[in-house]
DNA sequence: CGGGAGCTTGAGGGAAGTCAACCGGGGTGG
DNA sequence: CCACCCCGGTTGACTTCCCTCAAGCTCCCG
């Protein structure tokens, strides 16, 4: 609920795309006007699947999903999760087909926007194209700090990582507390810290423990966000986030 | 010696951000009209340090480097190696700090290129646009890449996997064998893999004892890169490497 | 009320880490 | 020109974090 962003009408209006700064009004109004309609997809359903031809970019309006891959042996590695507001595939702008796949984790709705018509957008307006690559650093700089996360965190500073991540990028913070309505099964947040289900049960019911988080009806809340980010080596620095959150 | 470049002037001439499919000929021009001074580093040094302010992008012509952060315990995780022709910092295209710092391996030259002017040649030429977000997304999937790595795959399946990747990267491939030079440490490794020296030391014994890799005098052989690349789940596509190498 | 997905718990094992010592070669300085 | 030093590689013993397998539980939903 209190993640809920009020008066959302599932448009491209709500991304963060559209409201990047780089972004200029008749940016803006020239991205909506090739914008398709918003489509819905169930949960646990492949938006773009591995490997796939794909003609659009999806902008996710509600729910989420994640970015993944699965390995020889049949592991999945997510890769990365996907907000409402975030770009599910920016790649494919200029891949015709992306090696990983995008899967809902709730049910979720996506506005489309075809390729083609956004590359010919960004040749004329620099603006758009600049926007792009901005989401492309920020998505950079969201793996290089995963990276350290996977490479050099135990599983409970993976753990408290991830929920202060959450926190900060979902914007609902306030002072020192954060909550935000959060999906995903014990296993979804093992295939994205690189751990088993078993052992993120474990670690998950220390940070309970020691009041550090609480999970209740896929709702968490953080009581005490500098703590958190004290055991989880978190800095927001690496987001870029607008100053305002 | 057999990956030097022959006839490599140090110049940005000889960079793959030179070298895009997405750049026309006056492309080119412009950008090497505002390419500065070739510099030299010593090995172990920083080229650009983490958060300091930089105002240009650095494009290594000669050595290696690589971007990296320490964690709160003084771990070291390096995010990305940058090998001659890549570019160190694209991050700094739009930021003007980096949360992450670039250093040295061997003694190394680059090429800075003023953001300031580059965002201008951006600004009006669509193709210099295009060509640096398509390195960003070149970027993101590496490090996608890289998640699965660190996160899905044994020490031994990760060093598998490193050496496929520089094999294909560095582009000399022969049929089915490879050979580079290749000046990490032990230490270098383990901070790339997300292991330890002693760990990597081992696994290493282990790859020369099955006549997967040979390493003599920083330089590496690869026999038999079908092995190697199925011991290590490679699949060269996520580098999106022109269809000649 | 039954079934299933997801959470919880336990026992045991294995991959990788830690600590510590030794080796070996290339560079440096006396 | 040789001795020394230091860095990087190697090896061994021990530890620990996390995985595996397996079973039981809880809650939601039909």
């Amino acid at each position: 609920m209190t993640n809920e962003q009020v008066g959302d009408v599932s448009s491209i209006q709500s991304t963060r795309l559209f409201q990047s700064n780089y972004l200029a009004d008749d940016d803006r109004r020239a991205l909506s006007a090739i914008a398709a309609k918003a489509r819905s997809w169930p949960a646990h359903s492949d938006i773009v699947a591995r490997c796939a031809p794909v003609g659009s970019i999806y902008v996710l309006t509600h729910g989420w999903a994640c970015r993944y891959k699965i390995t020889r042996e049949g592991a999945r590695q997510i890769t990365g999760l996907v907000v409402p507001g975030d770009m599910c595939n920016l790649d494919s702008f200029l891949l015709p087909a992306i090696d990983f796949g995008v899967r809902t984790l709730t049910a979720a709705t996506a506005v489309p926007v075809p390729r083609d018509q956004l590359q010919a957008l960004a040749e004329k307006r620099p603006g758009i194209a600049r926007a792009l690559t901005w989401f492309a650093i920020v998505e950079n700089a969201m793996l290089s700090e995963g990276a350290v996360s996977l490479g050099r965190q135990s599983a409970q500073e993976r753990l408290a990582h991830l929920f202060c991540e959450l926190a900060n990028r979902l914007g609902n913070r306030s002072e020192n507390k954060a909550e935000f309505d959060f999906p995903l099964t014990q296993e979804q947040i093992a295939d994205t810290l690189g751990l088993t289900s078993v052992h993120v049960n474990r670690m998950v019911q220390r940070l309970r423990a020691e009041e550090l988080i609480t999970i209740r009806n896929h709702h968490v809340t953080i009581p005490d966000m500098a703590r958190l980010a004290a055991l989880g080596g978190f800095d927001k620095a690496y987001l870029h986030l607008a100053p305002s959150s």
